[in-house]
DNA sequence: CTGTATTTTCAGTCGCGACTGAAATTAGGA
DNA sequence: TCCTAATTTCAGTCGCGACTGAAAATACAG
């Protein structure tokens, strides 16, 4: 595949930004070639237009999968997998929150919770030092209600609310 | 400084919540410990608690610092700086999605409007490919703009949203 | 200003994870 | 079923960033 300068700029920037977010930086490359690709792509092409090994492919796609971000489809007379990512930056955001979610914020939660439990328990933690991990995981919950809340919208209602920022604070009655 | 079997597992946990988030894991045990910690420590304490050199904990220090989630303080007769961290999440959050947004999603979208320019320009590159970046950098143009916009709101407001959840878009008029 | 406590810098080491290429495995066409 | 294409696995290599300890710089008391 035939990269233009914008697409190898945005490559090599969203790679960087992944780096930064404890991604692989070749997991991320071959995410944004995916999006900027205008076509499914075959591994092969992928490592290719990357310049990196087959087999690294394989591995970053198995990682993009994982966060339920490629999509495989095939082609009639060819034997290969031709990948696919979401162009839609909501989509893609949606799955990279969910993913997190459950495998850092909700283990967090769990950890705290027997962080707490143990600190009960064990005579020495102070109460002074146990009430602020309860107030911390208390916050963690509401802060994962109300995702939970925003996401069982429908996206229009979810679009109404982004663009209303934080005018709707206005239309709340206040409470404590 | 003592730890108690909660906290070293609480620090421990958040070193690694921290690697996965591109953080060093010194820097996120640094700051766990000060989290839990019932006072200022000054950094040769930090490092016997921890278990890593003096030098470490120095940079892990001006890492923190960087993103103003550090305080020195000093103590009479003595001259060793102490450090604390902020003990409310809120606070936490709020000084991390800061930086961020400074030092990974502003000049994200900087760079995809010039890649966006360049592909204008480069008659290499589809519309169908410029029109997608193009929809990216509009999303993000808004994602940023309802970000600014909620954290102009005081704090009670904030947390009205917050435990309103989904239920605001009622309040709403529809809007395409 | 001097001496000491404290912090920072920095060159060198080390460990971990990323990456490669070859070999093994799996899938699909004939 | 056999053969080839395609994918995955895996052992080995490599590079980068984290970490250390010593040396330099800085801050402070007297």
């Amino acid at each position: 595949m035939q990269l233009t300068p914008a697409m190898r700029d945005f490559i090599l920037h969203w790679g960087e930004m992944g780096a930064r977010w404890g991604v692989n930086r070749s997991v991320a490359q071959v995410h944004a070639l995916l999006f900027v690709s205008a076509k499914p792509l075959p591994a092969e092409e992928i490592a290719e237009t990357l310049s990196i090994a087959r087999s690294n492919v394989s591995g970053a796609i198995r990682e993009l999968q994982s966060w339920k971000l490629v999509k495989v489809s095939r082609e009639l007379g060819d034997r290969r997998d031709h990948f696919t990512t979401h162009h839609d930056l909501f989509d893609l955001a949606r799955a990279v929150v969910e993913g997190r979610r459950e495998r850092e914020f909700l283990p967090t939660m769990e950890a705290l919770e027997t962080v707490i439990d143990g600190a009960r328990e064990d005579g020495v933690t102070t109460d002074e030092v146990r009430d602020r991990l309860e107030t911390m995981l208390e916050t963690m919950r509401l802060l994962d209600a109300w995702y939970q809340d925003v996401m069982r919208l429908p996206r229009g209602a979810q679009l109404t609310l982004l663009r209303a920022g934080g005018t709707v604070a206005r239309y709340l009655p206040k409470t404590g």
